[in-house]
DNA sequence: TGATGTTT
DNA sequence: AAACATCA
């Protein structure tokens, strides 16, 4: 048993970035706005440390002004770094004062990186027969691994703690001894430190050599052995491989001295420290902290510490916790979780408990419920089970066998419940669940609440996972997916080989924190002034969608199969042309093969423009601006071709439902930030309408049969109408009042010419601003879109503004509020936050500026159309129309319209779009009909 | 994962 | 600007 004492040294920038990360699709950001994520991060993780180890030695290593001597070397080494994001830079003075008021010492050494410093103290530790702990994410520390020197890896999702020894550096890169990990990121080199490595070496090549050669130098000695281009590579760069393992190695020669006394590990100043987590809105961690330190006994010093943690067994065990007799009690992260919180969830599968639980169930006045499914599509599975949950902890799974009249048989035992107006269903993206139902013919009645949807307007730039959204609000870790069937794919199990107490634990688990989850969300809605925009807008949504999307479209695959044959034949003939002026065969497809081909081959251009990557740019806009050589028309045209073929042409017929012969996208209400809808499996909201080739997909769109006609209802303008509202702007209100072509009618305007005299370059160029308001304008943008230098791109936006000053005015009303109150919002009260308002990057800065103008009127659009969307649902429901709703596209719905309907509809639709919400700006609906999608427009 | 392209 | 999809 080892008795040694341990030192832990933290790589303070590695973990700081790391939880930078960790958080980045969830930031922390507290009521000042500030993003607190990296700071979280970091003094999670050192407290975690404390907890679990009770080190004995501990200090944090920083950087500071980067290697002196690396750079010499070698100018470019981690010269493409970005620019460290805002909230690392503002973290750090932070951290220096968690540091100091927790009595911790912060190592700082001029001109050398933190990984230097902490190699030097280790050796230095092991001469004086300390332990030493690297605690870091970073694998490069792997090369000081030995038998005192062990690295300390952070948790990653749903891992512990790694701790690596000589044997694990083994294992991971297939080396001897743990020196070779020099040899092998020499070889392979570091993007992220701009390491060059050896050119065309990866991480098998680098394995695979060392496992021949041992080192770098064995591989240049036995440069015989190689063959082909690697040969000729590797001998042609043996320089840059021997400096890419100087810059690899770690050095250890910092002039820094190990001072064990004062890296003894002392009781932190809990007031100090209670204090700035105070300030940073800490709560939970300050919970974590007080639990750790405060029932310490203020005499018990590092000398008379008892090793707890060691002594809990023979080996070192990384996950003994003191205390925690079984590892598996505690969770690794500080997560509450199923295996360490009580629980009653029980399964329920005979007709006796079936019908008890139906008595309970009806006795509720409000449960959550959650269906498990055999795959993703609603409307294609087969239910397995259902959760249902109406008290915190408490739940009960229905299992169904795979006999699909039985399963309808025992789900018609909870027809009363799903059916019961009285009872409000609770659940997660809900939707799914009532769609599942609806196979089975089981409608859900009564008041919905929808988490994912409360969370989403509560900030809706957050992601809705309940897996994410029960470790922000509950601090509790679900059982992952994963776990229980595998990762996504092909090799994924269904959740019927899953043995049912773990679906039971499973599933109930998921009911019981929806449920939780609801508590939680209900009164933030409250606070956000939230819960009207949240019952009557969103929530009835679900159910319009819900119609939606079990409707269906019909498509005319035939059409499309001819299609395909003549698209086909076009891009071979003009793979063949191509071919013929490049005098050569390759994939044009790749833009990595083809930019070599134009610029280099055929040398179309003096300076090629380059991606961020380094490679050619092809894309459109270059390529448009080469269009007088034939081969670069060509290739736009094959281009455009294989674009309709992959995307739309060959993969909508694929997307048929088997039952239906229909294609039923999925509308996802959770996912736009400023409150669009968005499509997807398939994405109806981008098939093509600019070109005449790209036109052809939408004939495929097809009314349901010979006793219906495809109506497409579009409002005319409503983003700039509704920017004309919001401003006030009355140039432009009166415009929209007068029924002027308001592209036009700003030409005239702005160019100071009559209404008839504006030539198409003016309407035009008045477009794109118009345009560009809406998405929040700048000089450059504008000038990209159109053939105007900068400057007078410049003096447009100005003449622009004289015309509209109002229009100007709001802009900056916008900003101005988004700055003072972090957020923006819509016509009915959508909340969009914008952290970065306040920046002082300006290009961060400046995004977040557009956002503030673009969030509210993108999102009062959606609004409106979600507004209309209900009210034509409802009236369509009221007169039992057979015509229906099928899909929305933005400022646009497609109908199924009985052709003995149709006149009684179109006022309707026209009325309620028009009329869903009141401006002082008229709305205003163009009505088209067809037989197919393209002719109704 | 990055580049490209489609829509509103 | 912001979605989704495809390809290498």
């Amino acid at each position: 048993m080892t008795t040694k004492k341990r030192l832990f040294l933290l790589d303070a920038y590695a973990l700081i970035f790391r939880g930078y990360y960790a958080f980045i699709k969830n930031p922390r950001i507290n009521s000042k706005g500030m993003d607190t994520s990296a700071i979280l991060g970091f003094t999670n993780s050192l407290l975690d440390v404390i907890k679990k180890e009770k080190p004995d030695y501990l200090a944090v290593c920083f950087d500071r002004g980067g290697s002196v001597d690396r750079v010499e070397m070698f100018p470019e080494y981690k010269a493409n770094r970005q620019e460290t994001p805002e909230a690392i830079r503002i973290a750090v003075p932070y951290i220096e004062q968690i540091l100091e008021a927790m009595n911790i010492p912060a190592i700082v050494k001029e001109g050398f990186e933190a990984d230097d410093i902490i190699g030097t103290l280790a050796k230095k530790a092991e001469k004086e027969g300390l332990e030493t702990y690297m605690v870091t994410p970073d694998k490069d520390y792997a090369q000081l691994v030995s038998d005192s020197i062990f690295m300390y890896r952070p948790p990653r999702m749903g891992n512990g703690y790694e701790k690596w020894g000589v044997e694990e550096v083994q294992k991971k890169f297939e080396v001897e001894r743990p020196e070779q990990v020099i040899d092998f990121l020499g070889m392979m080199g570091d993007s992220v430190d701009n390491i060059p490595g050896l050119p065309g070496v990866g991480e098998k090549t680098a394995k695979k050599f060392l496992a021949a050669y041992g080192s770098m130098e064995g591989l240049f000695e036995n440069i015989h052995e190689l063959k082909g281009k690697m040969k000729e590579k590797v001998e042609a760069n043996q320089e840059l491989g021997l400096l890419s393992k100087k810059l690899a190695t770690i050095m250890l020669d910092v002039p820094v001295e190990l001072e064990q006394d004062k890296l003894i590990f002392e009781q932190p100043d809990i007031e100090k420290t209670k204090a700035i987590f105070a300030e940073l809105e800490f709560r939970r961690l300050t919970d974590n902290f007080l639990k750790t330190f405060s029932q310490e006994s203020p005499a018990s010093t590092s000398d008379t510490k008892p090793q707890q943690a060691q002594s809990t067994s023979g080996q070192f065990d990384l996950f003994a916790t003191p205390g925690a007799g079984n590892a598996a009690t505690e969770s690794i992260n500080g997560f509450k979780t199923v295996t360490n919180t009580s629980h009653f969830y029980q399964l329920v599968n005979t007709p006796v408990s079936r019908k008890l639980l139906l008595d309970k169930l009806m006795l509720q006045s409000s449960v959550c419920f959650d269906t498990e499914t055999t795959g993703l599509k609603s409307l294609e599975v087969e239910l397995i089970g259902i959760a249902f949950s109406w008290e915190e902890g408490k739940g009960y799974y229905v299992s169904f066998p795979e006999d699909q009249e039985e399963t309808q048989q025992i789900l018609e035992t909870f027809r009363p419940f799903f059916e019961a107006e009285n009872i409000e269903k609770i659940g997660h993206n809900i939707k799914y669940d009532i769609k599942v139902l609806s196979n089975y013919n089981m409608p859900v009645k009564g008041k919905l609440f929808d988490t994912m949807i409360a969370h989403y307007l509560i900030n809706p730039d957050m992601r809705h996972n309940m897996d994410i959204l029960s470790e922000t609000y509950l601090n509790y870790q679900p059982v992952s997916i994963t776990e229980l069937i595998g990762k996504k794919g092909k090799n994924q199990l269904s959740m019927r080989t899953v043995d049912l107490d773990k679906q039971t634990e499973y599933a109930v688990e998921d009911a019981d924190i929806t449920l939780q989850l609801k508590n939680h969300f209900e009164k933030e809605l409250a606070t956000g002034k939230l819960t009207e925009l949240f019952e009557n807008v969103e929530i009835p949504l679900v159910s319009v969608l819900t119609n939606m999307e079990i409707e269906g479209i019909n498509l005319n695959t035939d059409f499309l199969n001819n299609f395909s044959k003549e698209l086909s034949s076009d891009i071979s003939s003009l793979e063949q042309k191509i071919y013929e002026q490049a005098d050569e065969e390759f994939n044009i497809a790749s833009p990595k093969q083809l930019g070599p081909i134009l610029f280099e081959k055929l040398k179309l251009v003096d300076k090629p423009k380059k991606t961020k990557t380094g490679q050619y740019s092809t894309a459109e806009d270059v390529l448009s601006s080469l269009k007088e050589h034939q081969i670069v028309s060509d290739i736009l045209e094959y281009r455009q071709c294989k674009k309709l073929l992959s995307t739309y042409v060959d993969a909508l017929p694929n997307e048929l439902n088997p039952k239906t012969q229909r294609v039923h996208t999925v509308y996802a209400q959770a996912v736009a930030a400023t409150g669009r809808l968005s499509s997807n499996n398939p994405n109806l909201q981008n098939i093509p309408i600019r070109t005449k080739r790209g036109q052809e997909v939408r004939k495929a769109f097809i009314p349901r049969d010979k006793d219906y006609t495809l109506l497409a209802a579009d409002y005319s303008q409503i983003e700039l109408r509704i920017i004309a509202a919001l401003s006030e702007e009355e140039t432009m209100i009166k415009a929209f009042q007068d029924g002027e072509d308001i592209h036009a009618s700003t030409a005239a305007k702005v160019f100071n010419v009559a209404l008839d005299e504006v030539t198409r370059e003016q309407r035009s160029n008045a477009k794109t601003v118009n345009f560009g308001i809406i998405y929040g304008v700048s000089a450059f943008g504008l000038s990209n879109q159109t053939n105007l230098s900068r400057s007078e791109a410049k003096e447009l936006i100005n003449a622009y503004y004289e015309t509209y000053p109002k229009l100007k005015n709001f802009i900056a009303q916008q900003v101005d509020f988004a700055r003072e109150h972090g957020y923006v919002e819509t016509i009915l009260g959508r909340k969009r936050y914008l952290k970065d308002i306040n920046s002082r990057n300006a290009i961060v800065r400046g995004a977040a500026e557009r956002n503030a103008v673009n969030a509210p009127i993108q999102g009062s659009a959606a609004d409106v159309i979600k507004l209309a969307m209900i009210n034509i649902q409802k009236r369509f429901e009221k007169e039992q129309f057979k015509s229906k709703m099928l899909l929305q596209v933005h400022d646009e719905l497609v109908f199924d319209a009985h052709n003995d309907e149709l006149e009684t509809i179109k006022p309707i639709i026209k009325e309620e779009m028009e009329n869903a919400f009141k401006l002082s700006v008229p709305l205003d609906v163009e009505i088209g009909l067809g037989t197919n999608w393209l002719e109704a427009h």
